[in-house]
RNA sequence: GGCGGCAUAGCCAAGUGGCUAAGGCAGCGGUCUGCAAAACCGUUAUUCUCCGGUUCAAAUCCGGAUGCCGCCUCCA
């Protein structure tokens, strides 16, 4: 099956027809860096991520282009209030962005260029603009005139005269529309300025990515992306920026992601629910919340709760636990390619293949990855079925189908960017932030079960399974075996 | 006021014209275990908010109702 996208321009999904064979350029949105990533960040950048690592997967040359606005109103104020550069603001929330989008696993685009990097290319698209009588300037600011660009609202569904009845647009003397966007601002005293044609100023915020996808992407590209709130204005705005000067779409594909609710509520610095990423991840382990996005489709609204976490962690550990169980049977079971494999009677073989293929088409399908870990699931469940149950399964056999679910499993990992863990090394980690979390101490429950394992060599079940139901009024939940016993946080 | 979206089991969530309505969490019964845990097997929606319509056939298309939500202002 060929890649579909659900285009926000046409309102359907579509056939995707890459613009050069087996190459995809992909643009994004990134953050403006005046505040550290949050929730939805998160959220977006997973999902574009995984967009990325699919078209790689299906062996497409892909270039991803994320950009960072590192001048604008929000970073000057900031930059003002604590007495530092623009330059100052912008580098620090770059790199906690970076920091996080590495702990989340999301890989770097191809690309991240920054827009005060560009302040030449968005001068000439300005210019450009000017010359095509679609800009106008306007002491020292430079407008685009949405009036003089027919197309405009094509992306969001609107029209310019609804958008005038509905009126909330601010009154500015100086636009001729009040629709009107400004493509160059000019820069008061003390402001960060850029020279110009046009004076002293600084570029509004939707020419920089204009500017950059163009140079980087070039006139037309694949696929333009971002938060559903990006829809309008700014990529609305973009369009009327790039075509107006290209006379071509700047891309062909549209592709929006939902917000994250907050509790069922919107999040906004009013209700005070915005939750940084670092915050999240003092919580619980990042492929959790990766987990978590990846398990509804991305264009659907996600609400973020703590309940819906920790079911997304009960999720992520029923994987582990399989891959755990598959890493403990693999050296047991391994094939060593000799003497002949009999034949796989339950059709296993033929099961695995499917689910991986099942599980390309979920991708393929406008990036359904809630539907593709339904086939993650199910490779766990054959695993742990096939080791603990198949008794009568011949070894090489089971090593064989252990070694093709392996294999399909990594696929699975490369692609959606979760279960990328040594399994051990998950359940140490997932326990110490467990521990951390609820404020239990690792020695003294070390401690109850080395009395617990005393009880038990005394054959004392009565003191036994008293230290476990202490253990367990703490959430600590043990596992016996051969080997000793392990434990873990509920 | 304008534009758009959503409504599927106790919860989360796929599925958008026709095989048994994925998967996860939670629950219940069984196997296993000193007891547990994990795992496996079985089970939990004769039905997809409601009312009409189209069709041989609809959760899926159309019309209407109700409820919830987003955007239109900086915002992923």
């Amino acid at each position: 099956m060929s890649q579909k996208i659900f285009n926000t321009r046409t309102r359907k999904k579509e056939p995707f027809k890459s613009v050069r064979d087996k190459a995809v350029g992909i643009y994004a949105c990134g953050i403006t860096a005046y505040d550290v990533c949050h929730v939805g960040h998160a959220r977006a950048a997973i999902v574009f991520d995984v967009v990325f690592r699919h078209f790689r997967a299906r062996g497409y040359d892909v270039t991803y282009v994320k950009n960072f606005t590192d001048v604008d109103d929000k970073i000057i104020e900031r930059a003002n209030a604590e007495g530092v550069s623009i330059r100052d603001i912008a580098e620090r929330y770059i790199r906690l962005h970076d920091e996080d989008m590495a702990a989340l696993n999301v890989l770097a685009p191809t690309l991240t260029p920054r827009a005060t990097e560009h302040i030449g290319d968005m001068i000439e698209l300005i210019q450009a603009l000017e010359k095509k009588g679609v800009a106008y300037c306007v002491d020292g600011d430079v407008f685009f005139s949405v009036r003089d660009f027919p197309a405009y609202g094509g992306l969001s569904g609107r029209n310019l005269d609804e958008m005038m009845a509905g009126a909330r647009v601010d009154v500015n003397d100086k636009k001729k529309n009040p629709l009107d966007f400004v493509l160059w601002k000019k820069s008061k005293d003390g402001e960060p300025a850029w020279d110009s044609p046009w004076g002293a100023g600084r570029p509004g915020w939707h020419i920089e990515c204009s500017a950059m996808s163009r140079r980087y992407l070039g006139d037309t590209f694949d696929i333009h992306g971002g938060g559903e709130d990006l829809v309008f204005p700014h990529h609305e705005n973009e369009i009327a920026q790039s075509q107006a000067v290209t006379g071509q779409p700047p891309a062909n594909y549209w592709m929006h992601n939902g917000f994250v609710k907050i509790n069922a509520e919107k999040m906004s610095k009013s209700l005070g629910n915005i939750f940084p990423v670092a915050q999240i991840l003092k919580l619980y382990h990042p492929e959790v919340l990766r987990l978590f996005m990846l398990q509804s489709h991305y264009r659907s609204p996600v609400d973020y709760s703590e309940d819906s976490l920790a079911e997304a962690r009960q999720a992520l550990i029923r994987g582990y636990s399989a891959l755990g169980l598959l890493k403990e049977t693999a050296a047991k079971f391994a094939d060593d390619g000799k003497g002949k494999t009999p034949a796989d009677d339950a059709g296993h073989l033929e099961k695995i293949s499917a689910l991986r293929a099942r599980f390309d088409a979920a991708l393929d399908d406008d990036f359904n990855t809630a539907l593709a870990l339904g086939c993650v699931f199910e490779t766990a469940r054959l695993i742990n079925a096939v080791i603990t149950t198949e008794k009568k399964m011949p070894h090489a056999l089971k090593g064989k189908v252990l070694a093709s679910a392996g294999q399909a499993f990594e696929h699975f990992r490369d692609v959606l960017g979760v279960f990328v863990c040594d399994p051990d090394v998950f359940f140490q980690a997932d326990r110490a932030v467990e521990v951390r979390k609820r404020g239990l101490h690792a020695d003294v429950i070390e401690d109850l079960i080395d009395k617990r394992r005393a009880a038990r060599e005394d054959k004392d079940w009565s003191r036994a399974d008293e230290i476990r139901a202490e253990l367990a009024a703490m959430g600590v939940v043990l596992k016996d075996s051969a080997a000793g016993t392990v434990w873990s946080v509920e």
